[in-house]
DNA sequence: GCAAAAGTGTTTTGTGTACACCCATGA
DNA sequence: TCATGGGTGTACACAAAACACTTTTGC
């Protein structure tokens, strides 16, 4: 049914990939890597290079595996990101999500893998999708020569997307709203040490508001969740702000 | 690998349910169906006549069937309840889930239906879990002559339940709290005619929390989502207080 | 000293809560 | 006319929003 090909450079070979043996059939996790970077909150998207359409990182489950834990592992395996946050939102199921812009085939054709027609990887898939939260600053260390590319994209200019993945973001963008926490969407957004007004643009970029800079900062210190440190000076001339830093990091 | 009985005054019979031609493998919905009824608010459960635990209405998923379809078809299969308000909230996929108070052994073998042991009936299932709300005063009309015993429990008495049910419950009223909206919970919970009353002490009871009265009328009407009807004659010796109903119904 | 941006203080507005009072109902 | 429960009005506390003013920084 399957014909193996040497594909040994990658870390998780796509004939290892579509062999059943230890995958659940017609189950896979996505996750939207959400990353903040000057106004503008972002998407961390792969795509193989022999395609056209971008995708969110995702993978199939294995039998013995958590939903919780594939999410991580096919995180790690796509983009070598660990110990990020992770939360899942919505799972998806309609039956034609996997009909449109599905790579699948042309994707095992240019790599000489014949699978029989009516495999379970040409079928629909149940879909659970997870979002992360990272520090763009530290994005650049991803490795780049991976079987695949990657690239941060806003999240109102998305590329040609694979699969129903831009509804997925729309849907995960849409959970991030509705379910802000200070707290977690801070810590994990922005580097350790950051500015009032980093924070302020970070939020009014999530919500899509503006906010007034003092009556944003009285709330968020009444919260009791930063730390005071010292102050940044940048060389421009104006008052000097302070650096925060969340108590729980 | 499966030996077929004669189950057929079934209508969904057990060997057809585990028969793997048209199902997706270890993949299945549950639905939490919540009512309200004198300050209470209660889940309908259901229970096999010859086992000891409980569940919430659930099955598996056709191959080309939607997750909310088939949520749908499931509940309309062993409820006879159609058209109901359903929700997604969350999926649930540990390995450990279905190890725990697994109904599926017992239940084949005194139905005398062999399966194999490593049939994925044994498996991990990774269950997607809906949400619905019913009137309870139309609650009466289930059949109860079904190939199951079907019950309302109070959400704080839950018996003993199988698989991780009291688990994906406990999320279930979570959500429903968190994301609590006045329209939907009042309009699915409630018959068509309602008192102030009625509806103050639906939201005391799912948030766990007293209102003053007044208060809780004003906030109410003030959301104009309510239409004023006659008013309601109990004969008692005090006022009659005014009928609601729900604009969007 | 000046412009720019940060920090803090004060007033106003709105919402939630508590209390009080009046009204309808049937015995 | 009385007890009971429903409807409405008002006062207060608190938080959010709007506005104003002061402080720091480098030229």
């Amino acid at each position: 049914m399957i014909k193996k090909v040497d594909d040994s450079k990658n870390k998780l070979s796509l004939s290892e990939l579509i062999d059943t043996t230890g995958f659940v059939e017609h189950v896979s996790v996505d996750c939207i890597i959400f990353g903040f970077n000057k106004n503008e909150l972002k998407v961390l998207l792969l795509k193989y290079h022999e395609l056209e359409r971008w995708s969110v990182p995702g993978g199939f489950v294995f039998k013995n595996e958590s939903l919780d834990d594939a999410a991580a592992r096919t995180l790690y395996e796509r983009t070598h990101l660990e110990n990020l946050f992770l939360q899942q939102f919505y799972t998806f199921g309609d039956v034609e999500r996997t009909d449109q812009n599905n790579p699948h085939r042309e994707l095992l054709k240019s790599r000489n893998i014949s699978v029989d027609a009516n495999h379970w990887i040409y079928q629909r898939f149940i879909s659970t999708a997870y979002f992360a939260l990272i520090d763009f600053t530290i994005s650049h260390t991803f490795p780049d020569t991976f079987n695949e590319t990657c690239a941060w994209f806003s999240v109102d200019e998305l590329p040609k997307m694979a699969f129903d993945h831009d509804v997925v973001i729309k849907k995960g963008l849409d959970f991030l709203r509705k379910n802000l926490d200070y707290n977690i969407v801070g810590s994990n957004l922005l580097p350790e040490k950051f500015t009032m007004k980093e924070l302020q643009t970070l939020y009014e970029t999530i919500l899509d508001e503006k906010f007034r800079r003092n009556n944003f900062q009285r709330k968020i210190l009444s919260l009791n969740i930063l730390q005071r440190l010292e102050k940044l000076y940048t060389g421009s001339a104006n008052k000097a702000p302070y650096l925060y830093k969340f108590l729980n990091k």
